[in-house]
DNA sequence: ACCAAGAATTGACAATTATCAATCAACCGG
DNA sequence: CCGGTTGATTGATAATTGTCAATTCTTGGT
């Protein structure tokens, strides 16, 4: 692992508040790996051995039942995922993919554990962490059971403008199959509701996005924050 | 707060690990309170005062938005509510009412912070608990994500059923009305999904289930741990 | 620049789920 | 025991979402 790499490591808010020498016995036993795209990186069911930290690239998580599958979230640089399943010792719940190249850091489980007893710091960072995730799992939930697939989709390009920056223009960051996924519909269902938003002043090229009609769009969108804003 | 009470609330896995100082300068702010059926205890979007403490009786957790409500969970004695907004100090994402007569402890979500940050064995347990939460949270997203309606009641029957003691007459714990809201569908959909189950070894007569065929349920439902298992 | 492979779109249709209205059943207070 | 209220069920219908098959569009590799 490099020093830039060690030092991206120990910014994450998740180990920011721990002892350097903490990090360091933590980092002794991690090691960074590089991973073409489509490579599955933990099978959900699998025990939770590591800790992944995604440096750069994208991963997917998903997961699948009875020959189906759906997407529940994508991780992008610098974050962690599969905490959860690390400090309860307990099987994954989702697989994990890159979906493109990525480098990616493995923390041994175990020593994640270890550390968490000894270093309040690190406690307290994974308390927040933990917070934050199951938050977002609950607003994931609500905006899937209070709103029709066109109302998320109307929702999920006001998140990602606001991501953005907020002009009128934008790209979609996920490929749209990967986005049906997300929403919960198929892509079949995602090209209409696209069509669907054309009169609430959505026009779509490719991956493009132009909203003519903000006022329009949020007024069918109403977005709200205990749904939408991904820090509340 | 009655002796009983107090030590039953201490020997809650969120609670039994820390020591008695802080478990009693907890309790020293805290207080209980006993609440009719129907009374909404804290409404979404308000800053998180307290963590909730169900001593007896029931509370639904629900969300609304655009006028459509949903019930999210329902949590039974002897458990906490809402701690993940507790800690993060940030607002309710769901609604909380009482389902029946229920008595409830109220701590103040300030103490709960400052403890938890001199407290490691409290910073422990709240990182398992937390953990628990979020996972029981994706396990929800995959059943409603993964599932269909039908196949959603056939596994919540046979969770249902294993909770109850496994045996083939047993009794729901819901008004099909929630249960249906939990569930994610409408009432009238539910009682057609109870129909629909016929086939597969399922009578209804009120509350009261009868599986007759367990093994063509199980086949139908094809219950799976990662999403099942309330422990896992 | 061209081809092949994968993704996206479209149309036709089917399945699922919701809505609305009308009973029907259960329960509770007097 | 009765009437009234609430929840459950049913039927008819509509809206939403999914499936399948056929194009069309993109894109990466040569």
């Amino acid at each position: 692992m490099s020093d830039s790499e060690y030092r991206d490591i120990q910014k994450l808010d998740l180990f920011a508040q721990m002892t350097d020498d903490h990090f360091a016995s933590l980092m002794q036993g991690a090691y960074v790996q590089n991973f073409p795209a489509q490579i599955e990186l933990i099978t959900e069911g699998d025990p939770s051995d590591f800790l992944h930290v995604v440096l750069s690239g994208a991963v997917d998580l998903f997961s699948e039942w009875n020959g189906r599958a759906t997407s529940m979230a994508t991780v992008r640089p610098i974050s962690t995922f599969i905490l959860a399943a690390t400090i309860k010792n307990a099987p994954y719940l989702m697989s994990a993919r890159t979906l493109e190249k990525s480098r990616i850091a493995l923390i041994p489980s175990q020593d994640v554990r270890s550390i968490f007893d000894k270093d309040s710091g690190f406690a307290r960072a994974i308390v927040t962490e933990l917070s934050q995730c199951y938050r977002s799992v609950i607003k994931a939930q609500k905006d899937i059971k209070l709103r029709s697939s066109l109302e998320r989709l109307a929702n999920y390009l006001l998140r990602q403008q606001k991501h953005v920056g907020g002009g009128n223009v934008f790209t979609l960051d996920f490929e749209k199959r990967r986005l049906a996924s997300i929403l919960g519909m198929t892509p079949e269902n995602l090209s209409r509701a696209f069509k669907g938003l054309q009169p609430h002043g959505v026009t779509v090229n490719g991956t493009r996005i132009t909203i003519s009609n903000q006022m329009g769009l949020e007024e069918f969108a109403k977005p709200n924050p205990l749904i939408d804003d991904a820090s509340t």
